[in-house]
Formats: C-alpha cells, sequence, structure tokens
DNA sequence: AATTTAATTGAACGCTGATCAATTAAAATA
DNA sequence: TATTTTAATTGATCAGCGTTCAATTAAATT
C-alpha cells in the first residue's frame, strides 16, 4: 500500500502521541497546537487529522496517557510508602500535579464537545487512577463495610482534587494557607474514620 | 476630551463587562472572544484593549464578576434557607455552578501568566465569596476554637470545589456516582463534626 | 478659526483548527 | 517488466483569533 515514510500506522500514532505529550508538558494547553506538533515530527498537520480524527481525539489521547503515568505514579509510591499509605496517596496525587503542571491542568482544561462522548477504550485507561484508590480504601474499611470503599475513594478523590486544584491555582497561597497538602490529609483522615476505617500513625 | 460616543470612560468600560459577561454565559471559555464582545456592543477590538489592557485583564474582569454574583447567591440561599445552613451552602456552591456553567468554568479555565499578578482590587473582590464561608463556619465551631475557622473554611471550600467539578465536568456520571452534592454535604459535617462543630439535623 | 488633545478605528501580522483536491509512492495486476 | 490500483501524505486555503499602532476623528481649548 501507499505509505511513504518509516512509520507503519501504529509507530505513527505513538510517534504523534510523544509529541503531543512532550509539547502539551513544554507549553501547557492554551499554547499547545497541533501544526507545533507536526512541525516536531516532520509531518503536515493533515496527517494528525487522519490519524487521530479532530483536535479533540488528539487531546483527549494526550490526557489518557497523563492519566496512567499519574496512576503509576502513584503505585510507585505505595510500593515504597513514605509514610502511612493513605497519606502517601495523597501526596502523590499532589506530587504528580506538581511536578507535571502543565500535563495534569489540560486534564481539566480540555472539554469534548457535548455531543461527543469519550471513547470506551480511553475511559477504561483513565479509570485505572481511581481504582488504585479503591483499593486502598476497602483494604481500611472495617470487612462488613467495604462495599462502600468505591463511592467513598471517588469522593475522596474529589476532595483532594479540590485541595490541590487550589493549591496549583494560587488560591490558597492568595488566602494565606501554607500547607495544603496537610489539610487535605487531614480532611480524607476525617472522612475514613467517619467511616470506619483503621489508619495507623 | 476627543471622546466621541455616547459613552463615558466609566460607562463604556461596564458596557464591555456586561456584554462580555453576557458572552462569557453564552458560549463559554472556549469560544469567547474579544472581536465578538467589539462587535456586539459596536465598538471596534482596538477600544476593548484601550479599556482593559489585554485580553487576560478583560477575563479577570469578567470572572471578578461571576465571583460576585456566585457570593450573593450564596446570600440568598442562606437568607431563606431550604435546609441547614451548612447544607444550604454547599447546595449553592453547587447549583451556582450548575446554573452558570460557562460562567462558573471559565474561572478555572482562566490563568493569568506567571508573571502577571491579579489586581489587588479584583483580589478583595473574590475574596468576598470565602469570607461567606469562614463567617458560617466560625459561626457554628466551639467559641475556643473559633480562630480555626479560616483555615478549616478554605479547606471545605476546596472540598465541595472538587466534588461540584467532578459533578459537572461528568467525572462522577462516568464512575456511577450519582448524588454528588450529598457526598459533598457528607464529607464537609464530618470535618466540622471532627472540629467540634455543632449542626443541626 | 486654529490648535491641541484624546478617544476610536481597523488594516496588518502571525498564529490557530480544519478541510480536501492533488500528489506521491508502494502494492497489485497484467 | 509495464501498467494499474490503492492509500498515505501533503499543504494551500479558509475563517477566525489576540495584539498592535499609525491614522483618523471629533471634542475641548486657545
Amino acid at each position: 500500500m501507499g505509505r511513504r515514510s518509516d512509520h507503519s500506522r501504529a509507530e505513527l500514532e505513538a510517534l504523534i502521541l510523544a509529541e503531543g505529550h512532550r509539547l502539551m508538558a513544554d507549553v501547557g494547553f492554551a499554547r499547545f497546537s497541533a501544526r507545533e506538533v507536526a512541525k516536531r515530527i516532520g509531518y503536515a498537520v493533515g496527517t494528525l487529522y487522519n490519524v487521530f480524527g479532530s483536535y479533540d481525539m488528539l487531546l483527549a489521547a494526550i490526557n489518557t496517557r497523563t492519566f496512567e503515568l499519574w496512576a503509576a505514579h502513584l503505585e510507585d509510591r505505595l510500593a515504597a510508602p513514605s509514610a502511612e499509605r493513605i497519606a502517601a496517596l495523597v501526596e502523590g496525587y499532589f506530587s504528580f500535579a506538581a511536578d507535571n503542571m502543565n500535563l495534569w491542568t489540560a486534564i481539566y482544561d480540555h472539554r469534548l464537545p457535548l455531543d461527543m462522548a469519550m471513547p470506551e477504550a480511553l475511559v477504561t485507561r483513565r479509570a485505572a487512577l481511581t481504582e488504585v484508590v479503591v483499593r486502598e480504601v476497602a483494604a481500611i474499611l472495617p470487612p462488613e463495610t467495604k462495599d462502600r470503599a468505591p463511592r467513598l475513594a471517588r469522593s475522596l478523590v474529589a476532595t483532594v482534587h479540590g485541595h490541590c486544584t487550589f493549591a496549583l491555582n494560587g488560591s490558597f497561597a492568595l488566602l494565606g494557607e501554607t500547607a495544603p497538602l496537610e489539610m487535605a490529609i487531614a480532611r480524607v483522615r476525617e472522612s475514613l474514620i467517619a467511616a470506619g476505617a483503621t489508619i495507623a500513625d
């Protein structure tokens, strides 16, 4: 068939994704552009559209990759926890966001058009992040209430997300708060203890 | 002086702000443009730049107005609370965001360049929102711990913000959560009770 | 009436996402 | 090998964006 480059379709997709992810990390959502990705990999803009279909789908793919790196980061922290596991989880949430601000921010900056659904495959890959938290929450809930872990875990992720957002966008600093991470950990502990969890320290 | 329109400088600023706010509500952050605002009020683009200095400052002004409407909405809910006051506050946070999605979202979509500080006047006006929450939290804390109200209030706002974000961006729905508001209220109550607050219901 | 002053303009610049007829080269066929 | 078919790739083109600033306009001053 008429391909004329060194790359198979799958390789090309991976190439675009890798360079797109790099560009997003470098310049952030507002300055990201498909043209710049194309220029950096030596292809024309049209090729990116052929491979990903639209700008939105390219962004969705890039952000999904970020989700996966984020989940891996959490697992890293849990593999050699420097604190109690729940605190390590919250710290991992924060440190990934802080160390990858542009990537992390892009996840929430990008919204698909209302008439455009996230492909099932991407949904599944993104869900892995929450699943780590569900597992850890279930592990410390009393056996008879473990079925509450999914809902509680999602709610705690939301709690941490809010604190992380305000920490990184400067809202906390503006209001004089100097220890957002400690605040987030405290709120999560309170809710877990209210749910009957047993936490060390 | 050489003004040639019907509007004083202050009136023109108010006109741009009003129309800009309307456009933001209509089309959202991604489709908002200074050119479209100019077209709608019958001025040239350059005039908006003369009045606001930059696109960023126009957006900051529009979002500050949204903050004020939001705070007013909270006070409305508190004036005739349909539930216990803290629950009414959380409900007010959610309902403003849900009823003004484009405006609410724009607050967090827009970030000033790192080398550009938010004007002090705007910071002050935005802070009014948090002050409502600080006041309500202080009112239910034991007298001897009222000095903890500011930090705790900010943290609870972050908690609610996270839940509201996930509720509106579809994260909760995607994970099967159907009652984000109730979740947020539960988390806030747990933290307030842990801090020794007395809450009705 | 002539001059000064300041508000307002809008063409120009370099960028964006998106499209799609034209081009290219590999694969299939004769 | 020569021809035809097929599909990957291109990039000019379009409409739009934020931003600038010399030129224009009209009000205020002299």
